[in-house]
DNA sequence: TTTTGATAAATCATCGATTATTTGTCAAGC
DNA sequence: GCTTGACAAATAATCGATGATTTATCAAAA
């Protein structure tokens, strides 16, 4: 989960070439902690259906693990959200559904104003900073649906986007909470969004609330946040009713 | 793990006498669910000190369990907030401290002020009946220092009635969120505080929020939750302040 | 035909042992 | 004296095998 005295060995063992290879490890050293990663993509990209069930010796083959990492990463990814568990019937996918997203979508309008506007009352200027570079990385990168690979490198960039902008509230738990809905949400996204909606400019929407964040103006920000969270869940759940999920 | 049809059958088994002992099993068949339960109830209660470290051997011999299910139930804590985790160096009791306590007081103001408004404006009759039974529970359950038994007890009527009062809005990954800070403040409280304060009435509050509750006057009933949670919090904040605890 | 109950197969849960990592100890070198 | 590095002890992580429960199958009875 961190790099530590142990790595310093592999890195000095990796002089020379590329800095990034010197690290083996990306701070996750253990099995269990690099299913969690794992698991957590595959979950939220889609790869592992919403709802199925998950095969602990299948799961066991496919990711080429033991049984003992699995079951612990399993047990991790239940915090997020993404996984469920019952006792002698095992994990499964957490199913999606209508009403899972209309909550996701409150909640985020809630909790994300809320973490916003305490981010833009305690937050610093390194923060505030923060919170520009996200815009341009997010401005910058490209969304184009016939290249899969900008889709997912947007949604990373989008991500962090909404997590900058809330990191500045001083409050850990929170903050942790803010993640888990976020990596719900875009779980529908990914499955169910490939383009965006064309009656949207979402660059504009971000710039407003970057722009409203750090001119420290709470209700502008908020309300832009807000909509922009509702406008999202809105077009999300056209897309669910599109494929027939209730 | 639940209830589902399974469990009619073990239901419909017990018609007569009391109901309990007809389930050797509460629901929690395997040993690592058994032991989040045990292991929770520990670290809320304060038999594991927070913020200590949790040695996997010395803790399969006091809970006299094997290593596999110890991992897999702590892994599972660490949805509650009540553990932590590092790769190889394992896990922790959460530690406590003064911007911890005060981001949960927080937190709890917003959150279950929310769920109580939604509560309010979407919970049925049946809902209204049991936040009156929890609270005629709560009233009729006696805490006195004196006797640890009562405090145990009294705590699980209390926690009931906070839960009860916001079980109306259908949001469950709300309800779990508060439920996770309820539990990390239960444990500040039966830590900290043996006796109540003095100054304050807490039945009367107690009465006041169910009262404006099931009368939907939301914005009573809200104020009043409000400062209900705002004034423990800032009781227990004395008695960490006296404890020497930053 | 549907239900019931026994059996077999699949799957989950747990255990004990092994391996890898970290932490503690202590002597040699600076 | 302080740091460094080798070694040993403690601890965490993983594995493969065994035990327990659930699910699937199918024949006999209603």
């Amino acid at each position: 989960m961190r790099s530590g005295p142990g790595s310093l060995i592999s890195e000095s063992g990796a002089e020379a070439a590329t800095p990034a290879p010197s690290f083996p490890d990306d701070g996750k050293n253990t099995i269990a902690s690099q299913l969690v990663s794992r698991l957590r993509e595959a979950i939220i990209s889609g790869q592992l259906e919403a709802g199925s069930k998950i095969n602990l010796d299948r799961a066991k083959q496919s990711f080429n693990v033991s049984l003992s990492p699995l079951r612990e990463a399993l047990a991790r990814l239940i915090s997020d959200g993404l996984v469920e568990f019952e006792d002698n019937r095992g994990y499964r996918v957490s199913p999606v559904s209508l009403s899972n997203l209309e909550e996701i979508t409150s909640l985020r309008e809630e909790f994300e104003t809320y973490a916003l506007r305490e981010s833009m009352r305690v937050g610093d200027v390194d923060w505030e900073g923060n919170v520009m570079r996200a815009l341009h990385r997010l401005n910058r990168t490209e969304r184009d649906a016939s290249k899969p690979e900008t889709l997912e490198q947007w949604e990373a960039v989008h991500r962090e986007f909404h997590l900058t902008l809330i990191s500045g509230c001083r409050k850990p738990l929170l903050l942790s909470f803010c993640k888990t809905m976020l990596n719900l949400n875009d779980r529908y996204r990914r499955t169910f969004l490939t383009r965006t909606s064309g009656d949207r400019n979402v660059s504009v929407e971000h710039s407003e609330i970057a722009q409203g964040t750090v001119a420290r103006d709470m209700d502008y920000a908020c309300d832009r946040l807000r909509e922009h969270i509702h406008r999202t869940g809105t077009n999300l759940r056209k897309h669910l009713a599109e494929k027939g999920i209730a």
